[in-house]
Parts: structure tokens; C-alpha cells; sequence
DNA sequence: AAAAAAC
């Protein structure tokens, strides 16, 4: 299926989609519309920046102008719903966009802005509402709403709404809509709760998957630096940053105070940056996020907030600042970048107590990420209290063999000489990004399993500030020499982890 | 263990 209109989808739908430059629909529509225009109830097992929102949004559309009501004050007909505020702005903007030539009014009811405007749009008529659970609930309770008109119901990134604790609301929710309604129910993964839930609610669904697990990182570069402690965290990002001009960079942060602190000095020190965490009231929140989109700044710090669904094109970098305490989220924090067919790189850094949750990462995506630092061949630094390598027989890739467009991955010698000599204490001493010596921090994208490559020219220079040699840089994800390469360097004093 | 989400 190579177009809108084979998928069934009518004219008014289609100078919708032309006149926002949809052309071509994405595997998850190509499956989803049909069946929805045909009035299946729906799991899809996707991530968001596959196309999810035009796939239920479009052809309930198209059903709801079919058949002719309007929306009664107070009365919707089709409700979605997602974790988070800037999730549910940014559905709702999307499905805006299909509605503009049409007389469907799209609504939004988020907690954290003023009810009142809430309630009058409630009360004009809503035929879409994209919500958060609380202040629906809040808001079915005061009778500002009610769902009894309701012929659809999405429950987007279902797995998350799990994860923060939201099933309950959900139940509440889904007993409030009309049980001849369609459901469709969208998540990334699907435990068992999830599954529960569909069984309950949902009605002889047909189930559409296009991402496997481990698909949507394909595209992303990743990289892990092994790091004694915060401090060579704060330093390697920042000369990351400085190496990365034109991009936007994503940082995730394990804690609400961690991202702010962070924001704090990178901004102190010369990176225009803004944080997003739930400690922010809501407009603040959306300030960072309209800044970062629109390029006015290139640093954001976030909580897992904004690990999922936010689609920011031209997210080049995301850092994990920290690892994630559930492995999942580092699928989704990293799905941040890469989307509509870009490169993204992906970045995180790892101190001794964070090995743990990294391996959790690697056993659950099937890869084993590529050691940016580290005091040791890459094998040894993957076991820094000394057990030996790991790895053994672990393959790159996405562990489903579904990679398609790369040759395979190499395994690194282990015994490798080390290439990356960078003076840590020197860098330790800068305060802003500098430029003048970038060549030195990075390295050639491939192929210097001889231990040199020509991004370490200045390393003679440097090896002295250790007392032997750094880390080699492994790049073991690439043989693509064209892909842009981030800076790899060693650890302070090339210290080593445990 | 932290995060988000209703006031």
C-alpha cells in the first residue's frame, strides 16, 4: 500500500494530509486504518515517531465525519488518552492538523493550566478529547464532562500510563465510556497488566506490531563512556556538546534535582539550556519544550518526562546523563532521536554502580553497546571489578537479526592498544566549550583496529598526563565511515571503574 | 528508586 487513498480514506482527509505534507503512509498506518475504518477494536505494539497518531487518529476521524453528529456541550465522542501533558499537546496538535477543514473540534484536558478554559471548551462541544487521566476524572466529576456519547476510546503509550500508576484510572475510565464503542489500545511493550487490560476492555481486537523491540535503535549510534564518578560525566558532556554544534542535544537525568542542577551549569558555563522535569509548572514546561523545537536553545536536560513520544526532529544527541532504573526507559529515551529516517546518536555514561542497570539495558535490547572510555581494552572495561570479559559470543546488533542496512558488526580485538589519550585534568579545568581543539576528540568512524587512527594525532602529546596509556576507543557499531562520529575519550586519569 | 499525574 504506497497511498492514503488505498488505505480507504476520503478526499477531505486527503487535502488534509497533502496540505501538512503526509505523502506516504508509515507501516503502522498502513495496517492500522483499515482495519479501524472497519471498526476492529486495536492493539498496536509501536513506539510514537512511527506514524501512531495519524494511524487511529485519521481514520476515527474520518468515521466521526461520516457519521454526521456533532459534538453536544459537554459530550464528546471520542476521547485519548496518554501519560503525559506534553504527550496529549502534542497528539492533540497533530490531530488538529487532519481536523482544520473540517467542522470536528479537537479539546485538551491536561492538568497544570487553569480548569475554567477547560470547562468553557467542554461546554462549546468537543468531539475529540486528548486527556490526561487525573484531570478527566477531576473533571467528570464536577460534571464539567460526560462520556456516555463516547465512541472511541485510544489509550496511547498503555505500558507507560501502567508504569506511573495510572490502571486504575484507566478501569474508571474505560467503565465511563459506552461498551458499543471501538477501543484501540497503543503501547510499546506488552506485560502482562496490559495485556489484562485489552482482554478486559477491548473486544476481538486485531493486534498490529511494527516495531519489534530493538527496531526503532537501529538507526542510533550508541555509545557507552565508562566513568569513575559525576564530575567526568559533567566534563565529557560538555566537550560532546561543544563538538555538536548544529544539533539538538537531549539529556536525561535520573532525578528531578539531578536535571535542574545540571541545567544550572550548563547554562552557567555558556550552553543556552533549559530542563524539563516535573517540578516545573506546566507553562514552564512548555516553554522549554517550544525553545528546544524551535532551535532558540540545543541543551535540553529532562526527566523521564520526556523519555517517550516527544517528537523533536531535529534531536541529534541524547544523552543518559544516568541510566535509567528500568531498562525500558532507555529504549524510549533514546527513540527520541533517529526519527523520520534520521541518524541519531545515543550517548550514555556509566559509573561503577551503574553497571548493573547498563547490562540490564544490553540484555533486554540484544546489543551490546559500544565503550567509548574506559582505562581498558574494551573487554576488560565491561568488567571493571576484574572478573574478566563479558561479551563472549555477544553480538552486536538488535539481537533479532532484522538489521538490514549495516555490515555486521566487529567484535574488538581484546587486546587492543589504546588510542584515546585525553588529558582529563585539562579538561577538568575548562569552564566553556572550546572549539579549538575538536579534531582531537574524535576518531575515525572505522577500522582503526591497529590502534591508531588519525583523530589521535596528538596523542604522543598527551599520553604523558597518564601514567599509560588511555582506553582505546571501541567503535565496534560502525563500519560506515560517513556517519558523524562523537568525541570518545578516556576517563580522568583513566581511572578505572570498581 | 524515581518519575508522572488532580486539586
Amino acid at each position: 500500500m504506497s497511498n492514503f487513498k488505498e488505505l480507504g480514506l476520503s478526499q477531505q482527509i486527503l487535502a488534509a494530509l497533502s496540505a501538512n505534507g503526509f505523502e506516504k503512509p508509515t507501516p503502522i498506518q498502513t495496517q492500522a486504518i483499515p482495519q479501524v475504518l472497519n471498526g476492529r477494536d486495536l492493539i498496536g505494539l509501536a513506539q510514537t515517531g512511527t506514524g501512531k497518531t495519524a494511524a487511529f487518529g485519521l481514520p476515527m476521524i474520518e468515521k466521526l465525519l461520516a457519521d454526521g453528529r456533532r459534538a453536544d456541550p459537554r459530550n464528546i465522542r471520542a476521547l485519548v488518552l496518554a501519560p503525559t501533558r506534553e504527550l496529549v499537546n502534542q497528539i492533540a496538535a497533530n490531530l488538529k492538523l487532519f481536523v482544520k477543514k473540517t467542522p470536528l473540534k479537537v479539546g485538551i484536558v491536561v492538568g497544570g493550566v487553569s480548569i475554567n478554559k477547560q470547562t468553557e471548551q467542554l461546554a462549546r462541544g468537543v468531539d475529540i478529547l486528548v486527556a490526561t487521566p487525573g484531570r478527566l476524572l477531576d473533571l467528570v466529576a464536577r460534571k464539567a464532562l460526560t462520556l456516555t456519547q463516547g465512541r472511541y476510546l485510544v489509550l496511547d503509550e498503555a505500558d507507560q500510563m501502567l508504569d506511573l500508576g495510572f490502571i486504575h484510572d484507566l478501569r474508571k475510565i474505560a467503565k465511563l465510556v459506552p461498551k458499543n464503542r471501538q477501543t484501540l489500545l497503543f503501547s510499546a511493550t506488552m506485560p502482562k497488566q496490559i495485556a489484562e487490560l485489552a482482554g478486559e476492555y477491548l473486544t476481538d481486537p486485531v493486534k498490529v506490531e511494527v516495531t519489534p523491540p530493538g527496531k526503532a535503535a537501529d538507526k542510533i549510534e550508541q555509545y557507552v563512556h565508562f566513568v569513575p564518578g559525576k564530575d567526568l560525566k559533567t566534563q565529557i558532556l560538555k566537550q560532546s556538546l561543544t563538538n555538536n554544534p548544529d544539533g539538538l542535544s537531549l539529556i536525561f537525568s535520573r532525578t528531578k534535582h539531578g536535571a535542574e542542577k545540571l541545567m544550572k551549569h550548563l547554562d552557567h558555563v555558556g550552553f543556552k539550556a533549559a530542563s524539563i522535569h516535573g517540578n516545573k509548572s506546566q507553562s514552564q514546561r512548555e516553554r522549554a519544550l517550544k525553545a528546544f523545537r524551535d532551535g532558540e536553545i540545543r541543551v535540553l536536560v529532562a526527566t523521564d518526562v520526556a523519555a517517550r513520544g516527544i517528537d523533536i526532529p531535529g534531536v541529534t544527541h541524547v544523552y543518559n546523563y544516568d541510566l535509567p532504573e528500568v531498562p525500558d526507559a532507555y529504549v524510549h529515551r533514546i527513540g527520541r532521536t533517529a526519527r523520520n529516517g534520521r541518524d541519531g546518536i545515543a550517548i550514555a555514561f556509566c559509573t561503577p554502580d551503574e553497571i548493573r542497570l547498563l547490562r540490564d539495558i544490553e540484555k533486554l535490547m540484544g546489543i551490546e553497546i559500544a565503550v567509548a572510555s574506559g582505562d581498558a581494552p574494551a573487554d576488560q572495561a565491561r568488567s571493571p571489578r576484574g572478573h574478566g570479559g563479558r561479551g563472549n559470543g555477544q553480538n552486536r546488533g538488535n539481537g533479532g537479526g532484522q538489521r538490514q542496512d549495516k555490515a555486521p558488526r566487529r567484535k574488538r580485538p581484546a587486546r587492543e592498544p589504546a588510542v584515546t589519550g585525553f588529558a582529563g585534568d585539562e579538561l577538568l579545568r575548562e569552564d566553556r566549550p572550546q572549539n579549538h581543539d575538536r579534531r582531537d576528540q574524535r576518531v575515525t568512524g572505522h577500522g582503526h583496529h591497529d590502534g591508531r587512527s588519525e583523530g589521535n594525532r596528538n596523542h604522543e602529546a598527551r599520553k604523558h598526563h597518564h601514567g599509560r596509556p588511555g582506553p582505546q576507543d571501541s567503535h565496534r557499531g560502525r563500519s560506515d565511515g560517513n556517519r558523524r562520529q562523537d568525541m570518545r575519550r578516556t576517563g580522568k586519569g583513566g581511572g578505572r571503574q570498581g
